[in-house]
DNA sequence: TTGTAGGCGTTATCAC
DNA sequence: GTGATAACGCCTACAA
């Protein structure tokens, strides 16, 4: 007599106690399991009574769809990956925020990497999502490595480089062009009669947006037939780089001093604010500054700063929303890669006032 | 005759194209392929000579191994999934990036939720997480729904309540005591000799952590036979909250105001320092200030801001440590939920000495 | 150290 | 509108 119960092909289930799976949510509605895969994905293709008996089952046993199982099954994880270059940093906080938001409704994780500006390390990062199956993924620089641009190019799906803009990239664009942003800015004093305009960059070099803006400092400047004056801090905290750079402000004789400053970030501008009194320098009489970022804190100090202000929160939201687009349309992918400007908002308050001696 | 070529009982592909897998792998090096599985999981058990050719095909051909596969397959996801309050804030900020940073080198994605503060969204994320098939979880607070403590009841998997620190949880607790936090700011002003201390919370009621603090400040105050002041700020924004509050500072008959203020946040203080100038309030000597989060322009304000600071990256830190020691010890799991504090430190600067008139 | 068999939970495909 | 079946890519269990 042969052992019951038992079949000798048979193996042990590697099923995790208490783990629903959609066949048990299945066996208790009296359908088969691939009804239940159709309540969840296209419930229009179920009726309304079984889709009823549906939801109660659900609701009453907690039962969860697998996204794993979904993913493999599918052959697309339910997944949008985007590559950070700095996630502690305020700016990639509301870029974060922004696609979170948008992308909530659609059921897509967010699953986030932080290259600490390294290209390198964006490469690492995007091999990791590789093995996610990402149905999008979402970068923040447009110069990758060999590696990772050939990673991109087979990956067949949508891709979109946030934060910067730029021509001629074979993926979407979802920002604003840094260099005009510094050109912006640069136009600010120009306009104003400044002649001696000098631009400060941060401590630390890593982060290539800085520069880009610096550039476009550089060729307003230029087109102006005046010199560019670019200058890189020499600490590496932003408040304290600041309060250094208009602490300098007097060193030199009077007719070669600058007229205005750019700091490329908020952070420097307030730093050189908050320490001007105790150097008996009047700012803006001495010498106009402008920042860069749109600080909750500018509005606040006094004099109150100018910046302009990148549409942080809304590129997120626009390239998660770009995605979205891509992954609806398909599979007829759009022929070109789309453009999105989220400009930036000058925010001119007193700090800028320029006066000519 | 019979269709050529396609026995009925066999299904088309539904392999992507340019998908590569570890049976291709294994095909090419000539082994099996859960050699190749080994490879990756646990090279000790594959022959070097084996490992060096495996090696070499992998990089060659670009293989990266299927996380969904394998999380589906293994029961568990490489995921560690975190609910945060509010994601675009400095203080989660920190959290996720010491979370990330520790996680990195384990091969354990990060999943982020944003629950705004609601425990109703709060749930909504842990229910989502669920069909992650997580292998730990990490939360920002300790009153879950109901419905969502049966789910972390049901899962099994380490558990981590970071950022506060509370007794007789069923988890594991890294963090601080936020009353405390409250505590040691108002006895920095009662032990300089303060009457009247004052405590502003935000307009917005959500953060629950900022009433703790504001418990702790009026027991401390209780404690020391003194009536609590605590006010709500009328303003949304942060620094024009503070704003106000100083210039409502002179207010009333000189014996009943304030002589110390702790403010919730940073932003409050800066904004009240800031505005103070232009009220005619000279700090400290009118009115000690103290604000709570160790903001990185507190140093920089004149008189410098005397700051608690809780140690953001740090608890980010040591919660992802948390989970990585419960992951390696399991299947022994704890007997006991672990309790890791990470201390806040009191930077004590020019804006809270209290001069007694 | 290496291999075989089959299952993980869902979905694509085809059939009714 | 509903169902049977196999396939997604990898890993656990067991065997050699």
């Amino acid at each position: 007599m042969k052992t019951m119960n038992q079949p000798s092909s048979r193996r042990a289930s590697r099923r995790k106690a208490g783990t629903r799976t959609i066949r048990d949510v299945a066996a208790l509605a009296g359908v088969s399991s691939i009804t239940v895969s159709r309540y969840f994905n296209s419930p229009e293709k179920v009726s309304e009574a079984v889709r009823e008996r549906l939801r109660e089952i659900i609701e009453r046993i907690g039962y969860v769809p697998s996204q794993v199982a979904g993913g493999l099954a599918s052959g697309r994880g339910r997944v949008v990956c985007a590559v950070m270059q700095n996630i502690a940093s305020a700016t990639f906080a509301d870029l974060v925020k922004g696609m979170t938001d948008e992308l909530q409704a659609s059921g897509l994780q967010l699953l986030l990497a932080n290259a600490r500006y390294s290209r390198s390390l964006e490469e690492d990062a995007i091999r990791a999502f590789v093995g996610w199956h990402p149905s999008a993924l979402i970068l923040t620089r447009d110069d990758h490595t060999p590696a990772a641009e050939a990673m991109l190019g087979a990956l067949n799906i949508p891709i979109v480089e946030a934060w910067g803009f730029v021509d001629g990239r074979p993926f979407h664009q979802v920002g604003f062009p840094h260099a005009e942003a510094g050109t912006e800015l640069a136009r600010h004093f120009l306009e104003q009669g400044a002649k001696r305009v000098r631009f400060v960059l941060p401590f630390a070099e890593e982060d290539f947006r800085a520069t880009q803006r610096a550039e476009g400092y550089a060729r307003a400047m230029a087109a102006a037939g005046l010199a560019p004056d670019v200058r890189r801090a020499d600490a590496s905290d932003d408040y304290e780089a600041g309060a250094r750079e208009i602490a300098a402000l007097k060193a030199g004789p009077r007719d070669t001093r600058p007229q205005a400053i750019i700091f490329t970030n908020d952070y420097m501008a307030a730093g050189a604010i908050l320490h001007a009194a105790d150097c008996g320098v009047r700012l803006p009489a001495d010498c106009a500054i402008a920042g860069f970022g749109g600080a909750g804190i500018a509005a606040s100090l006094k004099p109150a700063l100018t910046t302009l202000r990148p549409g942080r929160y809304e590129i997120g939201q626009q390239a998660a929303r770009t995605v979205l687009r891509l992954l609806a349309a398909s599979p007829e992918p759009e022929p070109v890669a789309s453009r999105t400007l989220v400009p930036c908002e000058l925010l001119v308050r007193e700090s800028s006032k320029v006066v000519l001696s």
